[in-house]
DNA sequence: GTCCTGCATGGAAGATTCGC
DNA sequence: GCGAATCTTCCATGCAGGAC
């Protein structure tokens, strides 16, 4: 939990949190009433409680780096949204083609020319935000398109904290690496396959524009499971270690209907 | 299939500045 | 003058497109 983290205080280091763990000092309130600390720490530890009780979890996201936010988990999880988008490129014309969110409740998409507007106000409802490589992608596009977004919610990137654990590439890749393979043939798409299919939903194709969304669904609902993987090993030898991200149950992704034929004509082409 | 591109970001390491 | 803090530079990474 947070109360255990002292990383966040300035001019603290690794080491010096470490050095306080191993003296028995393991929480805030530990360590306000030790001899620990000097007295502009302890101000600032008052500050942390008072931001926690406020649920001020950006006051967490601006002290904690982009590969120890994890810490920040176990006390947002139930404010937590999981989201992925899908774009038409990179280009200067690219733009996000729809983004799909996983939270407690559920899966829903948000899809351009229908209710991708609604983001703004909806991603103002969490209090935590967990993307794969959000930072450089998912985030910056969704403020290029839809203005400034995320002024009261965290961000949690996995692609950084899992690369702390040594888990490094592709989503597709760690899913694979961490035995949470997907059963279905949309594990062969691409996000190339994710922009045909795109294409083809505005030419009017039937059930191109589902198979999208299901597509999406996919890669967002695993995001809760690396996210517990994540936080377990991040966590391992540190006080932090006897308590748990433990994820919404996984989304049942096959509720989505999609077009295995789109699909296997996408994997053709691709091959060929 | 492979390699390079453009973009945004974080981290590491070295250089520079600041405070005691 | 020394150590800490801050700044700068370089490299690595993801994503999707395009050329070969």
């Amino acid at each position: 939990m947070l109360n255990n983290s002292f990383l966040h205080i300035p001019g603290f280091t690794i080491d010096k949190e470490e050095e306080l763990w191993a003296s028995g000092v393991t929480t805030w309130a530990q360590a306000i009433n030790s001899d620990k600390l000097d007295s502009k720490q302890v101000r600032f530890l008052e500050r942390s409680t008072q931001a926690l009780n406020e649920r001020d979890s950006i006051f967490f996201n601006e002290r904690f780096t982009a590969r120890e936010r994890w810490r920040l988990l176990p006390d947002f999880k139930n404010e937590t949204a999981f989201l992925d988008i899908e774009t038409t490129g990179l280009g200067k014309d690219a733009y996000i083609t729809m983004c799909g969110i996983l939270d407690a409740t559920g899966f829903n998409a948000y899809v351009r020319g229908d209710n991708l507007d609604d983001l703004v106000s909806i991603l103002d409802e969490y209090k935590l935000v967990v993307t794969f490589n959000g930072i450089s992608f998912d985030i910056p596009w969704l403020k290029k398109e839809l203005g400034p977004l995320l002024n009261d919610t965290s961000h949690v990137d996995l692609m950084h904290i899992l690369r702390n654990v040594g888990l490094i590439g592709g989503l597709k890749k760690i899913e694979r690496i961490c035995g949470l393979d997907r059963g279905d043939d949309l594990s062969l798409l691409s996000g190339r396959d994710a922009v045909s299919l795109w294409n083809m939903a505005q030419e009017g194709e039937p059930h191109a524009l589902e198979t999208l969304i299901r597509y999406n669904a996919e890669d967002v609902s695993s995001l809760p499971k690396l996210t517990e993987v994540a936080y377990k090993r991040n966590s391992q030898g540190t006080p932090m270690a006897k308590h748990q991200f433990l994820p919404p149950a996984r989304f049942d992704t096959s509720l989505l209907p999609y077009d295995s034929g789109l699909v296997r004509y996408l994997c053709r082409s691709a091959t060929k």
